[in-house]
DNA sequence: CGATGACTTGACTTCGCTCAAAGACAGTGG
DNA sequence: CCACTGTCTTTGAGCGAAGTCAAGTCATCG
């Protein structure tokens, strides 16, 4: 390591020696490929979470409410989002199955969270959570693994809304999404949520979004099969069209 | 909790039932507040880690590299970012006094670091923490909560990228530099990075920075000391800035 | 069968990016 | 001590792309 590089605060700015006091953010761990729950894990957490089912359009949780408990999807697909100024909406994430949700500051949740679709998740009390990964350090590991791939998400999730242009975005959101939900069938994505969402997430207007899908049909990459639905055709394409923005 | 919104998936869109397998994302946990690491974490940690110093414009590892260790800085600033495609880049991250760095996948380091300034840093072998780790909970609780500290970060950022107007961005990102790096004096907030990083962090020209900072500048909201101070003059309406973009 | 809500499409307008040139320091070497 | 050089920063002009808005279509639901 340790290699040379351009300076790094030449020219006018002083070097700037060391400055700076303590903060607290973190860039990251990792300390292992992606963990599964073990089968003694989820009997583990069995004991001390609870079986929900949920409508479609159901808000689970509102940014702000008191956080006790941490969530699991079983099945089903929700939007986690942001309500911002002007009542617009940054969306954090999609979520579906396995899954965990409940991000909190200060004892408050940090987004709100909505079912796009009937929902089965499990609830899982903080306290008890915390009492289990302290007794239990590999699970808590786990966990931790978890985080940081939320974290990993969460990175490229700023990437994609930094890439340049609409097509180029909703590009990369059809690779990700496909990656996210397995093959319901080969060459096709489910969007289980509407324009707008997937807008509020790529911080495109939902007309945008439409224009992009518009584009990429036109150019034959890929075909509606309904809103809903997208066949890939040309994933060389996609996927070049995605790294190019 | 479960109130009612508006449907889902309703209009042309089929509820799409349930559909959807599984995956891997999260949104997230919290469990406590800050936790701080303990006298006795710092000396359990001190075994396991190397102090080093590096020169400002040094790059720490760069993203691909074989990730052995994670890295916390003891003084100093570094900038976090990802190399795209058209040599451009994303900055993930500016990072100070406490912060972890090192976030790896599948055994590489993601994201390339550089100091900015002078930096004094730790290095902890990946293996030797994780056995650590794995026996003392309490200190893996207090990693834990940092990743989650991490996660929220990155969705700020998230949020920071997708603001409308680029005086917007770049008010935000004041007030979180501040945070970041409390007060080397009331009311200033050093930059040690350039223009460019500030950009590559914002999703925005140098060019870009540089106009919106004058803005803010002609408006009696800042005065720049320099390049790599500013002076907030008036911190009402800059957070109004931040807000309504 | 009418109403609602989601999606699509097109025209207009504006905002911000691209590009280029000038200005300001810090460090260097004479 | 001073001029030089390279880098970073600032500023301005022109242009293109993308967001806004509104109208029209379609499916579903009551």
């Amino acid at each position: 390591m340790a290699k040379t590089a351009k300076a790094g605060a030449s020219g006018r700015s002083k070097p700037v020696d060391k400055v700076l006091l303590p903060s607290a953010a973190i860039d990251t761990t990792d300390l292992l490929g992606p963990r599964r729950l073990t089968a003694r894990d989820r009997a583990n957490l069995a004991t001390i979470s609870t079986r929900l089912r949920v409508r479609a359009g159901t808000t689970i949780f509102d940014r702000g409410d008191p956080s006790t408990a941490i969530y699991s999807i079983g099945s089903g697909a929700a939007v986690s989002f942001r309500p911002l100024a002007r009542n617009a909406r940054r969306v954090m994430a999609f979520l579906f199955a396995d899954d965990i949700f409940g991000l909190a500051r200060g004892g408050r949740y940090v987004n709100t969270v909505h079912a796009l679709t009937p929902l089965t998740i499990f609830r899982i009390p903080t306290d008890s959570l915390k009492t289990m990964l302290l007794r239990n350090p590999e699970l808590q590991l786990t966990f931790l693994c978890k985080v940081t791939h939320a974290l990993r998400e969460s990175q490229r999730h700023a990437i994609l809304i930094g890439s340049e242009t609409p097509t180029s975005r909703v590009s990369r959101f059809l690779t990700m999404m496909e990656q996210a939900q397995p093959n319901p069938d080969q060459d096709t994505v489910a969007l289980p949520m509407t324009r707008k969402d997937i807008g509020d997430y790529l911080n495109l207007p939902a007309a945008g979004v439409s224009a992009a899908l518009a584009d990429l049909s036109k150019r034959g990459i890929v075909t509606l099969d309904g809103p809903n639905r997208i066949r890939i055709r040309d994933r060389r394409q996609l996927t070049a069209v995605a790294d190019e923005g």
